[in-house]
DNA sequence: CAATAGATCATCT
DNA sequence: GATGATCTATTGC
C-alpha cells in the first residue's frame, strides 16, 4: 500500500503520481488512469473553498484517507486527500482500467462493454461498490487501498481542464494517462 | 454522432 | 429552496 507520505505532498503532485497506481477494494482492483486535483480556498470548484463544514472535514484533515460524496442525488464520487493534516486538498479518481474482480464489477454496473466500466468517476464507484460508508476511511490499511503496479508500463502524462465544472475552468488540473482507452467520455476526444 | 432532459438528495443559504 | 466534481436514455441530424 502506498505510504501516507504519498499523500503528504501538494495535491497536485499526488493527482499526477496516482497515474498508473492500483485501487484496491475487496475482491476489486483497477489501474488509475485519470484524476482531477481539487485544492483549497484558491480553487473556487473545490467544496472545500467554502471552507470548514461538517461535510468538507474530511478533506482539511489527515492525507491519506477517503472523501466520498454523492452527485446529483444519484451516484457517488471517490477522492484521496492530500497535503499536511490541516491543509485542504483531495484528488478525485475519475477513471479505472479494470484489472481484478472484473465480473462483479460488470453485474454491479449492468455493463456490457470493459469500456463502460469505470470510465468515469460515478460508474468506477458504482463498479467497486464504494458508497459513503466509505467516507472517511484510511486508505493506507484496510480493503479500500492503493498500492503500486509490480511491472509500471511507461506512459505519457497529459494535463486538460477539468470536467463537468463552473469555476476555475480554466486551470488544467486534469490529468490522465495519454491514449489509454479507459478514461472517461470527454477525454477519449482529441 | 451531437445535443438535451430527467433522475434525485445531501449540503449549505 | 437552490445547487451540483454525473450518467443514461432519447431525440434529432
Amino acid at each position: 500500500m502506498l505510504p501516507r507520505a504519498f499523500y503528504r505532498r501538494p495535491t497536485e503532485v499526488v493527482a499526477r503520481e496516482l497515474l498508473g497506481k492500483i485501487l484496491r477494494h475487496g475482491n476489486c482492483a483497477g489501474r488509475i488512469v485519470e484524476t482531477e486535483a481539487y485544492l483549497g480556498s484558491s480553487d473556487l470548484a473545490a467544496h472545500a473553498s467554502r471552507g470548514l463544514t461538517p461535510r468538507t472535514r474530511v478533506i482539511f484533515g489527515p492525507p491519506g484517507h477517503a472523501y466520498v460524496y454523492l452527485v446529483y442525488g444519484t451516484y457517488h464520487c471517490l477522492n484521496l486527500v492530500a497535503e499536511p493534516d490541516g491543509t485542504p486538498g483531495c484528488v478525485l479518481i475519475r477513471a479505472l482500467e479494470p484489472l481484478e474482480g472484473i465480473a462483479e464489477m460488470r453485474q454491479r454496473r449492468r455493463a456490457a462493454g470493459l469500456r463502460d466500466i469505470a470510465s468515469g468517476p460515478g460508474k468506477l464507484t458504482q463498479a467497486m461498490g464504494i458508497t459513503r460508508a466509505q467516507n472517511g476511511v484510511d486508505v493506507t490499511r484496510g480493503s479500500l487501498t492503493v498500492i503500486r503496479d509490480r511491472a509500471p508500463a511507461r506512459f505519457e502524462i497529459e494535463a486538460t481542464p477539468r470536467i463537468g465544472i463552473r469555476h476555475s475552468v480554466e486551470r488544467l488540473l486534469r490529468f490522465l494517462v495519454k491514449g489509454n482507452p479507459f478514461v472517461s467520455g470527454a477525454g477519449r476526444l482529441g
